[in-house]
DNA sequence: ATTTTACATGAACATTCGTTCTATGTCAAC
DNA sequence: GTTGACATAGAACGAATGTTCATGTAAAAT
């Protein structure tokens, strides 16, 4: 019947299609035989036979010797199968580690924590970070009260922070000032001799500090992010 | 030896890690003298005997009389295995539509649109949505200027917007007001005849527009992402 | 001191399962 | 028509694999 070159049987399909439902809804791959009953082949050789093809074409790979020793590579479409671990991988949980606001000095999460609640986290997807933020130790504050509201941040929102001691000019970091209690969010510049803390909101004027070690940095903000229902006022 | 009454013993958690090392790194369970050489056990049956103990624990769930038949449910630390569909299912790849600021018209994707190039759109978890808005007809929109700064809307920022042609009060939306190109966000309020459109930033003036159908809601908003790097000034 | 319970071992057994071999059928090219 | 590559079956073999049993040890409970 079918005679072609290139491309896939319906068979071939077939038995990725098996292999792909084993692996979906099973857990694990399915035996010759298994995968001879799902695709309406009687013989194992047959299926064997087809599985070597599938092999060849690299759409599979095989362990010889070994029961239900395969594993899906390609999809019935050719699109490589995506492993949990990568899955997984795209996606960061970053602690929600506290809030930031008036008043309130944060505590960011030290070494060695591994378990937190799930509920207590937020999740976002490495392709939105940068690569050297995503492999950081990060952590997510959220916003308290409207004091950072010139910063461009609102109250509710959650600012996420990645573990540093120094600003390089023209990052957001949050600073607590010498002597006070607040931690807030400004734009960081080093120059001549002294700090300069700018409010995000260009209508608002520059604050100077003299002793820039009176300025001490808690963690450098990359990226805010807003949910949004039914709000104020 | 080990003698306790809660918890996994070392020889539990040992084959919890070789069953994660084989689902991650061979695509398939191991057989149960696989196991045993993994985790230095000479007999057959005591793997048995500790894979029932794991499966009436519920950290795994086995198929009985078929090979390599059991698959991984919780982690050594008990957390839930994410399956493959799980995890990708966590994820919304959102389409990057356009651009949305001073003068400019966006324009929402109409129906049956269903491939974008991928690196054309912003990756967001479910989770960070409510779940009425994770499966509703979402777009992301690039804010381009500092026309929106009144709505706490930087220029960069990422808007992740749900198509709707209503608002309801309180809920910030795009809008386009009659014999103007230009759409801007603002919350939304409707209010005996007329619609009040309220900057965020508090210390800004409403702006009351007499005739509501002159008011075109564009959509809603649910979600606003800056991705900081360095930046103004 | 005795019994119970949890843990451990090795061997034997019964299937399951991958592999291989032979036989047959189809179809296009020579 | 013959040939040969491809496709399909069925059976048989041996290795891989899950299961069971008989036995043993040591700590905990009685």
């Amino acid at each position: 019947m079918a005679r072609r070159k290139q491309g896939l049987s319906d068979r071939h399909k077939k038995i990725l299609e098996v292999l792909e439902d084993y692996q979906v809804n099973v857990g694990y791959p399915p035996s010759i035989r298994e995968i001879g009953k799902e695709a309406d082949i009687s013989s194992t050789s047959v299926v064997n036979y087809y599985l070597d093809q599938l092999e060849k074409e690299g759409y599979i790979e095989r362990d010889r010797k070994v029961s239900r020793g395969m594993r899906l590579l390609r999809d019935v479409t050719g699109r490589l199968i995506e492993s949990v671990e990568e899955a997984v991988d795209n996606m960061l949980l970053i602690p929600l580690a506290g809030r930031i606001g008036a008043g309130i000095v944060i505590q960011p999460p030290e070494s060695g924590f591994d378990i937190f609640p799930p509920d207590e986290g937020v999740e976002v997807a490495r392709s939105m970070l940068s690569e050297k933020d995503a492999s950081a130790n990060l952590y997510a504050l959220e916003v308290e009260g409207d004091s950072m509201i010139d910063a461009m941040v609102d109250d509710g929102d959650i600012v996420i922070m990645k573990h540093t001691q120094e600003a390089r000019n023209g990052e957001m970091v949050a600073i607590r000032l010498e002597g006070s209690d607040e931690t807030t969010l400004k734009y960081f510049y080093r120059e001549n001799g002294h700090v300069r803390l700018q409010p995000a909101n260009p209508t608002m004027e520059p604050i100077i500090i003299k002793d820039p070690s009176s300025v001490h940095v808690q963690g450098k903000v990359v990226m805010v992010i807003r949910q949004m229902g039914a709000s104020p006022i």
